[in-house]
DNA sequence: GTAAAATTAAAACAAACGTTTAATTTAATG
DNA sequence: CATTAAATTAAACGTTTGTTTTAATTTTAC
């Protein structure tokens, strides 16, 4: 493993953090498939075979750029996680708070940068949609674990709810937030311009609004 | 234009629909890139040229899959809509049901057969992530027809709220659905076995009731 | 400063793709 | 039954893909 998050020094590390740069720009857009090596080695102002030489294939160097970028995501919605539980003192968490530890580091993430506003909402989306296997693979493992954390919480907020019911509302608010990124660039067509997609807080705030609400509607009704 | 809803009769047609079903099969797993018309032309029984021979593209083939698959669903949306007009008797509906139109007839079409259980949830969402641009020109247009009757009705029932605020949560509501629909599968793997994934019905049930609670929370509150 | 290692560049390879062309078979018609 | 059009099949074409190989260049270490 080397050193990804600190400022590249070598040349090398600058290559290949464009390479990486590149991929994840072309994969928010085009997907696996989309993606062909020698667009990213044109793009990042290198050679072809220099992306073999740094990450041996396409598939390690797209996994490389996808874990790069999910992995502090999860590691700040852990953060908010226990942060919320610290003020708490010992008392269960609200719903909203679970649920916005879910959301906004990723709402954070993409308000960061001009450039990355579009992508990185893409990019998660497409995680979710992508048929190529080894994502698949990649996001069981990722997702799996984070999953099961938020189902602990959910299940010392709301003891009496069925675990079903709790794995089908986790489920659905997952669910309404990926669309909801997915769709976010498509929303502006739909509305005929009523609605921008500049403000990433505003859509984050309705985001853990409408999940929040979902969730503890579906969880009191658990069939109707 | 061809006759695709009556049983087929020539030997042409058949072929045909064996063309389109096994697109749609492959479509839905794999997406767009990942259907070659080699493995469509083995999996139908028939030669790589007839799929050009009968559709000319590649493109046009999967366009057609499918818009034959959409229309019918969408026609239902609009039937539950007036459907819904007529019981009420000229007032406004409830949020609920205008929600259930558009989420109904797609929880009825997954239900049809057990074949197309999985696949048809993961064709509609895969309609809304595919980059291929020709899926997203098909999608514009007929989503975007549907999107506005859908927000007439809306307006109707909620006619203080501003127009942002409907469109932010009918676009949440959406892609809540979608989000469903596209993860279905995975919530089986996650939840431990909790959760089947055999019941449709119990699904929509659950979607529906989180898409209204999430959309009325959302338009009451509009920045929180 | 020089040799070794690491990196970049250029070219070629085998495989898979959508598409096209031409030949063959099937169905329909008089 | 003969003939014509429609439908199917088989074979090949031109591109593009990820990957590999080979050579040139740059960086690193002594």
């Amino acid at each position: 493993m080397q050193n990804t998050t600190a400022i590249p020094s070598t040349r090398s590390e600058k290559t290949r953090n464009r390479l990486l740069k590149t991929t994840e720009s072309i994969f928010a857009t085009r997907g696996f498939g989309g993606l062909t090596l020698r667009e990213v080695a044109q793009r990042s102002q290198t050679n072809l075979a220099s992306a073999h030489y740094h990450f041996g294939s396409k598939e390690a160097m797209v996994l490389e750029m996808l874990q790069a970028r999910v992995r502090p995501i999860n590691q700040r919605r852990m953060q908010y996680l226990a942060e919320a539980r610290e003020k708490s003192g010992g008392k269960p968490l609200s719903t909203r708070d679970i649920l916005r530890a879910l959301i906004l580091p990723i709402g954070e993430e993409i308000a960061k940068s001009t450039h990355t506003r579009q992508t990185l909402a893409q990019l998660v989306a497409r995680t979710f949609t992508e048929p190529a296997k080894f994502i698949q693979t990649m996001h069981r493992k990722f997702f799996g674990e984070l999953c099961e954390k938020f189902m602990d919480e959910l299940r010392k907020t709301h003891p009496q709810v069925e675990e079903k019911d709790l794995y089908w509302n986790l489920h659905l608010a997952i669910s309404s937030m990926l669309g909801a990124l997915a769709q976010h660039r498509r929303l502006k067509d739909f509305s005929n311009g009523a609605c921008e997609e500049e403000d990433t807080h505003d859509m984050i705030d309705r985001l853990i609004t409408f999940a929040t609400h979902g969730f503890e509607a579906g969880i009191s009704k658990p069939s109707l």
